[in-house]
DNA sequence: ATTACTACTAAACGAGTAC
DNA sequence: TGTACTCGTTTAGTAGTAA
């Protein structure tokens, strides 16, 4: 979520914003800044020279101390961590959650489905990218992604309509972003073909994940499934 | 605000709530977590240790990798940043602001004042505590003193309130907790009577101020003064 | 008073590796 | 696979002090 060397500056941000350095400016010397928070003085000074840095932090110093005002930078950094946060505490699912299946060959109806032109162009539309023209199918097995995938079920998913033609009716779709194997995005689908059970997981993505990770029958498969917002 | 080796812990829980650690046991390899976090697959693991001894998550090691549950404790330093953070973004003053002001003999009033029983009962069950009878007059010169307590008048405050006797009214009193010299609690009241004008502030505290803190006339004093929640 | 540089110390980190 | 130990390296932190 941030880069490692930014905790520290965030922290300091949060405790200059306690001191009324938010929407205002605070004369705030390096030696009190540093007693609130439990590190030297010198490194206190340190920090506040690299808020100025990297912009977060209107600084300017003067005998009785610095004069110290949060920037519209350092006010963006407090938004996005208080907005995470927000999402965390109240939400009542999980931003993400992990699955791990096993890849399997399927009976290649999934081509078929995804191929249909009502339902790509909402794929496209929905997920942001055009699917390639099947799915990879993996079987579900341990109790833990068992559970995680019911779990799953509860949460809001991006639905993609269903439709009718002359032979047949296509029904709803459910499915989330994901990250397969933490490199490629695409998108989890509930399996489309009821006989696969709760069991098996269907993955999408814009082009063919078992030659882009050269995936073989058999492999396991980890995959990042996100939840909406 | 928080002890400073904990404050990558706090990050890596944000971490470990975001991949669904939060209500409910995740599957987190200390791989994985440490490609999230941006650091290396031994210091997660030692991160997860870390926060395993100090309570914060429920771990069980499997050889497919780590089930990670956030316990009450973890849970609870997440809503305590949350509450600090949503305080600092949304409130429209700041938590606490800081005075400087020169210690100057008055003419003695104070004592008068604080020791009427009315006055003095209120300080006791707002404030928490019974000061000592006479204030500690500080007056303010520089334009940022001047200015913070100007925006202090504007923000929520203790209200001590008046009464009359036989002989006269006295007023409502406002005043805001506040520390003093970064050592001793007390409260900020605004001059009481109104020829010190608006560049005088007094201070009240459950001991004598100047012999607690060896002050003389001249002497400069740096006062926290905190806001209303 | 302050801030902040330099030189040093302490702590955190990660590579290698055992299990 | 996974986790997590040891240990050398890097980085963060502090003391002393100049400005």
């Amino acid at each position: 979520m941030t880069g490692k060397s930014e905790w520290r500056h965030l922290y300091t941000l949060i405790e200059l914003a306690e001191l009324g350095a938010h929407k205002r400016t605070a004369k705030i010397s390096t030696e009190f800044l540093a007693e609130k928070m439990g590190i030297s003085q010198q490194t206190a000074s340190r920090y506040l020279i690299e808020l100025e840095r990297a912009g977060w932090i209107q600084r300017t110093v003067t005998p009785e101390g610095s004069l110290i005002k949060i920037e519209r930078a350092g006010d963006a950094e407090l938004q996005r961590l208080y907005a995470s946060l927000r999402f965390l505490v109240e939400a009542a699912y999980p931003p993400s959650v992990t699955l791990e299946g096993t890849v399997f060959t399927g009976l290649g109806e999934g081509a078929y489905y995804i191929a249909k032109e009502y339902y790509r162009k909402q794929f496209i539309e929905k997920l942001g990218f055009d699917p390639y023209p099947g799915t990879l199918n993996l079987k579900l097995t341990s109790d833990y992604d068992l559970k995680t995938r019911m779990e799953l079920e509860a949460y809001p998913a991006i639905e993609i309509q269903g439709f009718k033609n002359e032979n047949r009716t296509f029904g709803l779709v459910k499915c989330y972003p994901a990250t397969i194997e933490n490199k490629v995005k695409g998108a989890l689908i509930f399996a489309l073909r009821s006989h696969y059970g709760a069991s098996v997981v269907e993955i999408i993505a814009p082009a063919c994940l078992r030659k882009q990770l050269n995936l073989k029958d058999g492999h396991k498969v980890k995959v990042e499934v996100f939840t909406l917002p």
